[in-house]
DNA sequence: CGCCAATGTTACCGATCTGTAACATCTCGG
DNA sequence: CCGAGATGTTACAGATCGGTAACATTGGCG
């Protein structure tokens, strides 16, 4: 347990095996770099463990690295907490273009779509709320992360509040903080009480919402 | 250390004061117990930093006790954050008796009222959300206090689907579980998004859902 | 007073955490 | 092929964590 039992120690908690990674020669072309899988395995451990819950050591060793390469592109866990949560924030804005793509101009079709993939990815063992997972977590208001959440925050809730406007209901400012505070309250049910909580109806209950305000702003048409 | 000035979340260590609490002979003739004044001063520092973020020694400290009597009357760390949690339900039993009190059978009046509570306590600095938080923070599924959790969100959800049904709206279900998402998504947002997010509308929202489902239900009658 | 139980004080243990140093190895462009 | 930079390996430093042992002190009660 002194110096020889190094190896065995480590693989007690958790570890992702490809195969044999070390051997790079011939194990896949294009194997992606080691900030990428260095930054995607402390996602999946931050989804799963929250953010103060995982040690840089599972990180590293879940992203087949090691520490050393993981320090010489971060300069800190807390940066590479950042990197995480801006990453999360540009995938979500790249789902914004998808949701345009796919329903262009159309905000109310927009909105009901989005809410629907919401609903249906609640059942996914790892709960999809990074930021507001790590905001619970990071307590501290001098947090470098904090800016990070409070911007995403704000920049989806202008984009919701822009597909509101668009679906042209009644009172779209409000249907679009119902919205936010549904899609939160549903993801934080649903990790403390599972998937047979009140989160089992948030496709219901926010599907109605949108209508409710579409439906009453169509008299005024 | 080019960083910011971010000082690492190591050195900071939470440190109470209060005068000279150490002389206990003439300070206050009726003081608390240690055990409740450590139970009081955990549950104050995990609202405030989450059960993750706190350790024992700032828990004593704020306590004005020590740590050995903390461990003489809980068995670990785990054992104290299981009372703190049974104390917060046992508070929101003795919260729904108050409000029947001042509502003796009016489901309905208790529901708006019960909303109307929590839209004022959203602006206190302390989170009230307890439970939730340290579900979030506890992802192990053993973990002895996520039994805690969710017995006590499954007798809040009974309870507020019985007051549905006292209001006799349309949708008993329906609205106690649109209630349940909401509270807990504009807890979620006030910690992250403070004063200023979609929890600001929190009162208005709720309370217009409960009138929508009332108002419907008014047809019948 | 004198006893006794509860509480406080000090020091420590082992595990774990973030972060670093020194050195070995690999990849890849010239 | 060769050399430079990126990456991996090992070992460790310093700090904090949960938890404990031994001992000192206090407060209440006969």
């Amino acid at each position: 347990m002194l110096q020889n039992g190094y190896k065995a120690s480590r693989g007690n908690r958790l570890r992702y095996e490809f195969g044999r990674p070390n051997l790079m020669t011939t194990d896949s072309p294009s194997r992606r770099s080691p900030r990428d899988r260095i930054v995607d395995a402390a996602r999946g451990l931050f989804r799963k463990h929250g953010v103060r819950g995982v040690g840089v050591d599972a990180i590293v060793d879940a992203a087949d690295s090691n520490k050393m390469t993981l320090y010489r592109h971060f300069s800190s866990k807390d940066d590479l907490i950042v990197e995480c949560l801006r990453r999360a924030g540009m995938e979500m804005d790249a789902y914004w273009r998808e949701l345009e793509e796919a329903h262009p101009g159309d905000g109310l079709a927009q909105l009901r779509d989005w809410v629907r993939r919401i609903a249906d990815h609640l059942g996914a063992n790892d709960c999809n709320c990074e930021l507001m997972s790590a905001a619970v977590q990071l307590t501290d208001e001098d947090h470098p992360a904090r800016s990070v959440i409070k911007k995403f925050k704000d920049a989806q809730r202008d984009h919701v509040l822009e597909l509101c406007r668009k679906a042209r209901v009644a009172n779209a400012e409000l249907l679009c903080d119902t919205l936010l505070l549904l899609i939160e309250g549903a993801r934080l049910h649903q990790q403390s009480s599972g998937h047979e909580g009140p989160s089992a109806r948030f496709a219901e209950i926010a599907d109605a919402a949108i209508l409710s305000f579409a439906e009453s702003s169509a008299v005024a048409e």
